[in-house]
DNA sequence: ATAGCTTGCGTACCATGGTACGGAGTCAAG
DNA sequence: CTTGACTCCGTACCATGGTACGCAAGCTAT
């Protein structure tokens, strides 16, 4: 049983993040303490807190990670399936994204690099005229 | 010499966010008009309006494409080339966290959709079970 | 000439994921 | 018994890239 602090340093959070997770409803509020005056937190919210940091670092959004967090009491399995597959679609389309981005960038900065006369070919690419 | 809202429309974006990118202090904002009351834009203000967008496909924020805009009447190559190997780089980190991502999900999907015994494996790596 | 569409302008709002602040309460140590 | 550290709570603010709204003035078609 912890405070909010230690909770926070344990999962690597600041304290505000943990209570914008409460008012996001994605982490429960412990109960109001009854003699002792600070709310304690148990393992339960440990576990709820890194269960929020892992999918988060696995590209859902907090919105997403909210459904899952509801799925997990139940055993819908079909729709969480449904959404790692849509997840993994729109990582796939950011990677293609960010690949092209970055291909067209790199070749940029070679052309540049290779020779300083005559205008930047990086500037002169954005204006259209290379 | 167009108005705004035809600007917008040959550059695929809306009136907004022309006027969005005047605020910025990316785009003019036309001289005011002398005898017809509306003002026109020309052919520099498309190309810049282009340019913005060229350069947001290769992933620069809107500041630093304010950088590049300044760049563009200068003739600072150096500074250009480190602001393009600075978004290469950014690029690379976030295309090899995505990628991470994409790889862990697809597999704990194909895990899932294997067999509908046991608890959910996406459910369960998130949670730290597996 | 009058309705109704644009323009220009400022301001407010949206999603996303936090961060910071102010004020009140509680607790332990000096 | 006061200081400092911590908690609880709401509310406001940050960056990022827009989107929407309200209002007045001008343009156009009937």
């Amino acid at each position: 049983m912890t405070t909010i602090s230690q909770l926070a340093r344990a999962a690597g959070v600041g304290v505000e993040t943990v209570r914008f997770y409460q008012r996001r409803g994605l982490l429960d509020r412990p109960a109001p303490p009854g003699d002792g005056k600070v709310a304690r937190y148990g393992a339960e919210h440990a576990a709820r807190l890194a269960f929020i940091r892992s999918a988060q670092t696995a590209g859902f959004t907090l919105d997403e990670i909210g459904e899952l967090l509801r799925l997990d009491a139940g055993d819908d399995r079909p729709r969480v399936r449904d959404l790692a597959r849509e997840r993994v679609a729109a990582l796939d389309k950011r990677i293609a994204e960010l690949t092209r981005a970055r291909k067209a960038l790199g070749r940029l900065a070679r052309e540049c690099e290779s020779s300083d006369r005559g205008p930047c070919p990086i500037i002169a690419a954005f204006a259209g005229v290379g």
